[in-house]
DNA sequence: TAATCAATTAAACGTTTGTTTAATTGATTA
DNA sequence: TAATCAATTAAACAAACGTTTAATTGATTA
């Protein structure tokens, strides 16, 4: 049998025994975190753009409009977060979706959120869990 | 055959496309403001409980050892959003999941972020997309 | 109708966020 | 090595956010 949480008021619901078997705090906020990197217009078009291919800085900023150093900013706190990885090509910076089961998730989210049909490139067996 | 979008450098990758193929602005300005709404950990535990029951703010905020001003404020946020419903039962009021689409997707993302197994009572065709 | 309990609202507060402009760093090539 | 292009960093700023405390509204019942 599994345990239970006293509340204030009983309505027979399930509440008592989910309130038990709360994830704790840091699965909380990492989970949060993650949807918040996915909060903003602009990083969602980032992500957007990154899940289906890769390209440097200036190029993207083409794609969305936007100005090198706005761009960038989302970029670093997308490669921080561990969502994007980095590639030097002479000059230029690429970005690229990192390899991760964070960015796969994200990677599930945006595909079934915007209901795109990712191709076999795009699979991966820690995805099928989404 | 799809069209492209001129970019500054030509690195023979999909960007060109996708960036001719970027869904339109209020389409990202709608899904981030839908991950602006679990990108909160407090809202993440609300919809957590109520994915899976129904009660009223003084046992979810006991369930999450919150205010119930601060619980209520969240609440209403996300009744607002049109992922919530209330009905009121006395002195209380009892908030679920809405019955609407992107609540069900909402509740798809956070079962598969948790890697909860969803019972039948929670299945509905709409939700198969995710 | 007065008291009580549940829930919401309002005001105030500090914190975080995203953009802009300007300056700087990194790498290549003329 | 000087010039050029790509990218990042820094400072500044307004806007949005989440919590707290205190006051208020809504509904029931003694």
């Amino acid at each position: 049998m599994s345990s239970k949480i006293q509340l204030p008021h009983d309505h027979g619901t399930e509440m008592s025994r989910l309130a038990a078997s709360l994830p704790d705090e840091v699965t909380f906020l990492k989970m949060s975190d993650t949807f918040q990197l996915i909060s903003d217009s602009t990083r969602l078009k980032i992500l957007w753009l990154l899940c289906h291919s890769e390209d440097c800085v200036t190029n993207i900023g083409a794609a969305l409009e936007m100005s090198a150093p706005a761009v960038s900013h989302h970029l670093r706190i997308l490669k921080q977060s561990g969502l994007l990885a980095t590639r030097r090509q002479g000059k230029e910076v690429h970005y690229t979706l990192a390899d991760t089961t964070e960015a796969r998730l994200v990677h599930r989210i945006i595909d079934a959120t915007f209901e795109l049909n990712c191709t076999e490139k795009c699979y991966h067996p820690a995805m099928e869990r989404l």
